[in-house]
DNA sequence: AACGTGAGCAACCGCACTATT
DNA sequence: CAATAGTGCGGTTGCTCACGT
């Protein structure tokens, strides 16, 4: 655990050159660029190779804070030009969002955190941004690593307990035999309403061997899961949108709170006095 | 003491959406 | 209205450190 005061000044911005990120999407660099694509392409890869990355400096940090408060949290590409740190504009905005913003609270969830983050998923499925504003200080990253982890512990233990009986399939048995077919709720909600699929990745967990092998993705587990929870007494009901919710008072005490959910904006509490930045990591 | 392993977490990537010009 | 810039978000990666052997 360590505390760390920010005090915000007496850090001079460099003058070096900085060049704020390009666009790095699809959009910009195929929709604008005409035949000058490809050159341009290269121009901002060799601007990206010149960014810094990484873990920040607290030298970095303390720059990062002083332009922050001077320009607000707002146009990070621009602030981050000016403010010297040769970071891309998205970089400066997560280090913020994620980890000097006032107000934040590192360490670990409490119990209620957890319970809440628990109700909240079954709500809105991997909307971790939105299950963030319901607990105030913690970040969608913050919200998504532990529940990556607690997943993964999960998975591990469901391994080791099926691991005795030849067949992984499950009580829910909802695990699609074709892998281009995911189960209608393994599909994810678009902002748009349309739907897509949370595609394989990485996390997919092997059960079996390679031939026919089970390959099982977090989303399958984590439905598994929820259905375990379903049974250990957690009511669950679908929603129109696909995702799965939970009648709770939790919830309601959150919807009732400051801490806006949905499109409405929220505000963090924001300290009087300086930046107090704590970790208990 | 040295090594391997896994959990935890910060940071990055790419896509989609929104705002601005 | 289209093009571009800026921002938000979910998924993924890789580093660090604690812990067990």
């Amino acid at each position: 655990m360590f505390l760390v005061a920010i005090n915000v000044g007496g850090v001079v911005a460099s003058d070096q050159p900085s060049g704020a990120e390009g666009k790095t999407t699809r959009t910009t660099i195929e929709r604008g660029l005409g035949e000058d694509k490809e050159e341009a392409k290269l121009a901002m890869a060799a601007k990206k190779e010149e960014m810094r990355r990484g873990p920040w400096m607290e030298q970095e940090d303390l720059q990062l804070v002083r332009f922050v408060r001077l320009f607000g949290e707002r146009r990070w590409d621009y602030l981050a030009e000016v403010s010297g740190l040769n970071r891309s504009g998205k970089s400066c905005r997560l280090r913020w969002v994620n980890y000097l913003h006032p107000g934040l609270r590192h360490g670990r969830m409490t119990p209620e955190e957890e319970h809440l983050v628990l109700e909240l998923h079954a709500k809105w499925g991997n909307r971790w941004s939105r299950i963030a504003r319901c607990l105030p200080g913690r970040t969608d990253n913050e919200i998504k690593n532990y529940w990556r982890t607690r997943m993964r512990k999960k998975a591990q233990e469901r391994r080791m307990s099926t691991s005795s009986s030849p067949s992984p399939s499950t009580s829910s048995s909802n695990i699609s035999s074709s892998a281009n077919e995911p189960p209608p709720e393994l599909a994810m909600k678009k902002r748009d309403g349309t739907e897509s699929v949370a595609v394989g990745s990485s996390l997919a967990l092997g059960f079996g061997t390679n031939e026919g092998v089970m390959a099982y993705s977090m989303d399958q587990i984590w439905d598994e899961i929820a259905a375990s929870d379903r049974v250990s007494g957690l009511s669950t009901e679908e929603h129109k949108d696909g995702a799965r919710s939970v009648a709770s008072p939790v919830w309601e005490h959150c919807s009732a709170s400051p801490w806006r959910v949905d499109d409405e904006e929220f505000e963090m509490p924001t300290p009087t006095d300086g930046l107090i930045v704590s970790s208990n990591s």
